[in-house]
DNA sequence: AATAGTTTTGCAAATGTTTTCATAAAAATG
DNA sequence: CATTTTTATGAAAACATTTGCAAAACTATT
């Protein structure tokens, strides 16, 4: 079976091959119910002999699906994002979906020219991760009517449908956390805010929610650092290395709480005897971790699935039409 | 600009809104240098007030590119997945092509399935993960005409050219570290071979390095381990505090190899004084990870470099077509 | 101003499908 | 067996583009 190299097999060589019309085969493809079994059965082996494969862009052009679907993430990097791009991709796929991905570095004006890019592909559907992006990209998918679908974050308010976690009640459940154990000096550390509206949001509210119980954190107690244990590790170690050092530690990611524990145990603390380090969006694998770290978990499974469902019932039933937001609320996971 | 919901913006719409020929626009986006430049401006300003999108489906039918290049891996729940396919799709990225990704799962018999998918949608290339794939896999890439790309491992007799590291080379490297520091006692641990022609092949060749020095391994030192930490913790957990225990144990990945190190300290053993663990294939943050471990790196970042570049210019440029094999070093990072 | 040469444009055919409509074949009905 | 109904097939138009070819519009040359 299948092996013409030699040229170009479309759909009338198949044809010419069952000794039926283009017609009739493109049937046996979209509607085989119509066709007689006998013919069925002619066609099938001369598919097979020719060793033809559907071309989707040919039905594309008609208005029928591309059978793909846009996914933007930051960078899969980072595992959160990986995990949620897997989760994704499985569900879809189920349905007969391909992903087309692709990650622009949290560098927010590369999305509307990989949006546009999708949009050329005339992917079924689009998915951009967060709730914040450029009004160019909103104004482009405003002018399609293709279904899309803002992941990781939950806002009720959000522009397009939103499916994912609420940054407020991951960062005050952490928040409340700390208090609830007595801290008073607390810092965070926070990844760089500029074009990253997750990180952002979170700290806000983790810094009202303590300031609203009288805490207020100072100025060189708001660590920023960047994505990497190592740099975590340093900064939270010149952090409790000084002599007016916090009694707790709040986390942006899980990366940076990992770096903050081994920072403080080569300062020579003990958590959490010594200080309490705390983290929000446990990945995958941060649950093993040692020492144990109490995280708020953002459900990054979860979230793919749902996304993925959603977006597919939406494109499948355009009638219906998109699900509201979803929230997915995340989880406060407390380890030792 | 660009807002009209209205229907279908096409090339004619734009055509008639500039007072051109379509095919005239068709050379605006194709050979721009074949369209005066007053034109050329008249164009712009309609494609900008239509908002047209350029539909590549239809560009597809006449056989030119489409810009896509299927990339098909494991699952991007490893870390080390997800990395190469961020480096592969930046490096084509830049090139102007979108990836179309899916994954198996380790299920070799859904990657046909999945292939089809690709080539029904017309992908310019493919990349898969690994050496080692079905049959009909391989029969279905002879018989198109579009470039392949095998990633993850080198192996000078792949059936398509293979671009990664050498698994020989690091199951070596790592076991004659083991000897050199003259243990004789070894253990192993690899995650289940069934399917994973990546693990199979770096635990055959530890064994032999090992048995040619004289070192055999029992059956019951030969640990089978799913990927995850706590099940690598476990089952370390039960290796060491037999009285009858190794001195080193070699796991097949960082991940396994985290969970041993903490199975370790939980058995109230202290390493590197009391046993050894090494791992094979270095995931980004595993250099961070505490206390140190020593591992052989396979560099992802480059091999999803090398992967893209290769696709690429064998799209690009068909007469030259594939270069060939490339072997990407593994590299010997001892910590501690 | 007429001619030759060059650049720019439009027409029409082609691409690989799907789909509507009409016709042919088969089955059911009298 | 003739007629009606149903089912299966084919012809041709449609989809959104690209492209070869020829005509038209300029430029340059005398």
């Amino acid at each position: 079976m299948a092996d013409k190299k030699s040229k170009k097999v479309d759909i009338v060589t198949v044809s010419k091959a069952a000794r039926v019309s283009p017609s009739t085969v493109s049937r046996y493809f979209n509607h085989p119910e119509l066709v007689k079994s006998a013919t069925r059965k002619k066609i099938d082996t001369a598919v097979r002999r020719t060793g033809y494969i559907r071309n989707r862009a040919a039905q594309t052009i008609h208005g029928i699906r591309s059978g793909t679907i846009g996914v933007l993430v930051p960078t899969l990097d980072h595992a959160i994002f990986a995990e949620v791009v897997q989760a994704f991709s499985d569900t879809v796929a189920s349905q007969g979906f391909t992903i087309l991905l692709a990650s622009h570095g949290y560098d927010l004006h590369r999305e509307y020219a990989i949006l546009r890019k999708f949009l050329e592909h005339r992917v079924d559907g689009v998915v951009l991760t967060g709730l914040d992006h450029d009004d160019a990209v909103f104004q482009l998918l405003d002018s399609q009517e293709i279904p899309c679908v803002l992941m990781w974050n939950y806002s009720a308010t959000s522009r397009y449908p939103s499916i994912g976690a609420d940054n407020e009640q991951a960062g005050r459940l952490i928040a409340e956390h700390v208090l609830e154990l007595g801290h008073r000096r607390v810092a965070c550390m926070f990844p760089p805010t500029h074009g990253n509206d997750r990180a952002l949001a979170r700290r806000n509210i983790v810094l009202t929610t303590l300031r609203a119980a009288g805490v207020e954190m100072p100025e060189e107690w708001m660590l920023e650092t960047v994505y990497s244990i190592s740099e975590s590790k340093r900064d939270s170690k010149g952090l409790f290395s000084k002599n007016n050092r916090p009694t707790a530690l709040i986390c942006g990611n899980d990366v940076l709480a990992t770096g903050a524990l081994y920072g403080a145990t080569a300062s020579g603390l003990r958590v959490p005897n010594d200080v309490t380090v705390v983290g929000i969006g446990d990945f995958k694998g941060s649950s093993e971790i040692e020492p144990a770290l109490t995280t708020v978990r953002l459900p990054a499974r979860r979230i793919g699935q749902e996304a993925g469902n959603a977006i597919v019932s939406a494109i499948i039933d355009p009638a219906t039409g998109m699900a509201g937001s979803l929230n997915c609320a995340p989880e406060f996971v407390e380890r030792r």
